[in-house]
DNA sequence: CTCCGTGATAACCATTGGTTATGGACGTGC
DNA sequence: GCACGTCCATAACCAATGGTTATCACGGAG
């Protein structure tokens, strides 16, 4: 049996001027639309709520039981849609970076957060992590506003970027592999190792992690999948296959047993900014102009 | 930016469920009436409650900060409901006993009520008295359910009755009057007296107190107009004029200062017991039947 | 690759909520 | 008493709302 609140505000403000044209008035719309609503209300409460006669309206005693409850409901209902406004307010004025791995990188993030709120201090940064199964690192559904991602990105359309870093692709392997011992790898030496490879879902990008391209169209040998830093740790040490990875990334996995060598005939790997093409809001656009002004001074 | 309460509850369902099928189900409407409803709601107030994607759906921030308030909303306005429904109760289980002068009269009314309260214990029974200018006392405007009125009732197809005692009209007037020594008084000695008269909007029962069926076109003088036991007194004892009264009400002028005679060559009044003719509420018919009843014992 | 489950959309229909014009009951002033 | 003003109810009408069924688009699982 719920109500239209704009019904409690009908029934409130004539409970309150005990006359229904004031009301009316008073409520912005014609009489017979308030005469009309209040008998409605009435009529699926089951009962009169206000006695009208020759000597004028008054509540009856059922109604005047129900006023304070109305009365209630709809102060709670306005102060519902303070916070309501609050957190949308706060929702507006909050970045969501997204990363797959920790950009580092000489203190690249500091920097742009710090012009960043230079130009909004009004503005609230949140930073998260996004497994590597989702290579938009958040932006796709929504858990990112902004993310730093390795190019290239799926759906091209979807998504603009800059680029903030560029960086020869390493090599990740035991310390125990035959090759560990060189200073230097030839990618034509890795062809038929097992490689660590990320999950199916990262479409082209782990085919740019695989170097499919340097592969003369013969397949790689996938030793395992991997999606997070210390999946790839555990299987790089476990043997399971080698792995390429940006330069600036080698401290997550050049752990004891792990060793990583560079790798000559493979172009380097990008780290960009990204967001969504269609998302123009001004948050955005401003994290974005502070990763560029930083990447100017640190380039 | 009032909701219907319905939203907050379909709002509410699909926050506990997170699934919007599922929540339609125990709402008992289709999945795409709650959709819209909610798509509506979202816009109504300007931002998305919920994030729907591939992975699900979930509150948004904003969203999370008003489902506290919507339940509360939801709750205040069911426990009001609740308040409202035994405020209806109540009023169907109380009978408002309306009467111009006390019954009195040997007990009838504690009779009655004995009786009635025996047929319905659970129904309350609240007397009270009605000032004269209303000669229903508080049938007509509802304030009565039932009511001790002396007859002629005005608009008699709007109420039935019962006579409840017959009595013959005395004349009350001030001790100093000429006619005070006399044991009985003719009417036709009072035709020239200055009467205290009924208020114009007793009607009928006016020009019955006036006894203008027993003056033969001549019209009465009147003296002042009463509306109360004590406005009659302290007009009779000012001399203003004499007053017809039924024999049981004689106590309530017959003060020092003011004698009460019988009258020769005047019908006797009738007090009745009246209702509305469109009422048939059983605490209604009951409350007449035990005044009949009691009436039958009495007689 | 096809099927299933999910939420969104389309097309449609009855009900709701508003409008203006009008009616009927009552009080008031000449 | 009688024309008038006030007040609430009703009538006729119209746009928006809230529901239905049928269908689509998409992602996940077998």
């Amino acid at each position: 049996m719920d109500v239209h609140g704009r019904d409690l505000r009908y029934f409130v403000a004539v409970a309150e001027e005990l006359h229904f044209t004031r009301a009316a008035e008073r409520l912005f719309v014609s009489q017979p639309a308030l005469s009309k609503q209040l008998r409605m209300l009435e009529r699926t409460l089951g009962a009169p709520l206000f006695d009208r006669d020759r000597h004028g309206v008054r509540l009856t005693s059922a109604g005047a039981a129900l006023l304070p409850h109305a009365r209630r409901v709809l102060a709670d209902w306005d102060t519902g849609l303070v916070a309501f406004e609050e957190a949308k307010a706060a929702q507006r004025a909050t970045l969501a970076v997204g990363m797959s791995t920790s950009p580092g990188r000489g203190g690249m993030l500091p920097a742009i957060r710090s012009r960043f709120t230079a130009a909004h201090p009004e503005a609230a940064l949140t930073l998260h992590q996004v497994n590597w199964s989702d290579t938009t690192a958040g932006l796709g559904d929504g858990a990112s506003d902004v993310a730093f991602v390795w190019l290239p990105l799926p759906d091209g359309a979807r998504y603009r970027w800059t680029v903030m870093a560029e960086e020869p692709r390493l090599v990740a392997m035991a310390e125990s592999h035959r090759l560990a011992a060189r200073e230097t790898v030839d990618f034509a030496d890795l062809l038929d190792e097992p490689f660590l490879a990320l999950p199916e879902s990262a479409g082209p990008l782990r085919d740019h992690w695989l170097a499919t391209d340097a592969r003369d169209g013969r397949p790689p040998v996938i030793g395992a999948e991997i999606a997070s830093p210390d999946e790839t740790y555990e299987a790089l040490v476990d043997g399971l296959g080698v792995c390429l990875l940006a330069a600036g990334n080698a401290p997550l996995v050049a752990r004891a047993g792990v060793v990583t060598r560079p790798v000559a005939g493979l172009s380097p790997a990008q780290l960009a900014l990204a967001w969504r093409a269609d998302d123009t809001r001004p948050l955005v656009r401003a994290y974005v102009e502070a990763a560029r002004a930083t990447h100017g001074t640190t380039a």
